[in-house]
DNA sequence: GCGGGAATTTGATGCCGGACAAAGCGGGGT
DNA sequence: ACCCCGCTTTGTCCGGCATCAAATTCCCGC
């Protein structure tokens, strides 16, 4: 018997905005909360969805696998965000996996109740067009990105998006929350991770990341920034 | 003054599959057909979306330019779809050109129509959220392919693609309906026009395509699966 | 028929970054 | 506390593919 889910948790979930206070409670009524310990998997590709996922707490990273194995991972899912939904109202399957990379908490609608919800409440439709939109033109910069430019800057970019995620300031520079290892990185960027590897070498050189076990801390976000968007910047013999 | 549409073209427009005869009509109502000559763009990337899109008749091509020029092709659109109607109910900004390739006739709605005609008709959004989930899932699996595979394999994907959206039978073979030059081909898969043509002319010398200028057809789809699939098929001395 | 220009082809060159190899480092489990 | 395994680092090598550079073909308007 799951732990009954607190209405509270939906507050800042873009899915639900705008719902009256009764009607979150209709869609908080229908979860089931659970504990998903770091390193497993919530659902895998090629499962029917049985289910719509949101995060409560930890991270969770999407990793779509090709044909031969290889991998990339097309995000990374923090604390309020959905996942795993589209599927149930597209054709049924999960396109990708989703491991935990850290313990995490996670709430989930049955499809049927989803789509129910859905049909009770149409503003959560109204909701979920913007976001997919959204998450769309995301994953088309991506595709620009990875198709017209070099791995440094991919890299850069990469980062940067991490770090307006799930950046916490610290007294170094800004650290990225969860542990993410150049193997990741490598998946999000089209590399590998000795590319990955080498490059974050040369920025600690540098003295713009510091870089340890699964850990990432940016010293000095505006270089990276001038990576990324190939500004001359502070170019040193 | 626009010519009047006939309600009849919606007919299997996946956008409003399922609705009442009337709410076509609604629908239809609310359209505007236009007429545009080959070369010529419907939208520019950056405007503000005054308007959904529908295409009659033609060939309209979505090119996404990056912050130093680089073109990308997201992705071609045929008869009976919709383009440009996201960025109405996310940030109302075009996120891409939309360029005819052929003289076509389209049809199209303002931003405002188009969201009161969704509010009357909630058909219309569940059918856009597929729609969208649909897309999302295309894109994706073009970041993986593009991510991980080596160009050869990426335009075989990007020309059986092409057959299936816009193949059409002819004595040689399968022949793509559109006007298509190998810059565009390039602009696709992430590489250069250069390779695309070395690339070509090897098939064209293996009697698996014919290409000139701006026209390919395929002659044997099943060497191009082969290739894509990565199968070891027919390897030749 | 004749330019003019765009699309395409082909060659030569070089470099980015992927493949292979091997050693160091740390962490977690027992 | 120890061991073992997975993450990371660093070096070398080499190949695919972008880049630079012309030459050629073909379409189209005049």
């Amino acid at each position: 018997m799951p732990p009954p889910p607190d209405p509270a948790v939906l507050h800042g979930m873009p899915l639900f905005a705008g719902l009256e206070a009764d009607a979150l409670g209709d869609v908080v009524g229908q979860a089931r909360s659970r504990l998903v310990p770091r390193g497993t998997a919530v659902f895998s590709q090629g499962e029917p969805a049985a289910a719509g996922h949101a995060l409560i707490d930890g991270r969770v990273k999407i990793v779509q696998t090709g044909p031969d194995g290889q991998q990339v991972v097309l995000r990374f899912i923090g604390p309020g965000e959905m996942f795993g939904t589209l599927a149930i109202f597209t054709d049924g399957v999960y396109p990708a996996d989703a491991v935990t990379v850290a313990d995490c908490v996670e709430l989930s609608w049955p499809a049927a109740a989803m789509t129910a919800l859905m049909e009770r409440h149409p503003a959560i439709a109204r909701n979920a067009l913007a976001i997919v939109g959204g998450r769309l033109r995301e994953v088309q910069n991506r595709l620009r990105e990875v198709s017209t430019e070099r791995v440094e800057r991919r890299i850069a970019h990469a980062l940067l998006r991490l770090v307006r995620q799930a950046g916490r300031r610290v007294d170094a520079g800004v650290e990225i929350n969860f542990p993410l290892s150049r193997q990741d990185v490598a998946e999000m960027t089209g590399s590998t991770l000795h590319t990955v590897s080498r490059t974050l070498s040369a920025w600690e050189a540098q003295g713009i990341v510091e870089s340890g076990r699964q850990q990432v801390v940016i010293r000095k976000p505006h270089a990276l920034v001038a990576i990324a968007e190939d500004l001359p910047a502070a170019d040193r013999p």
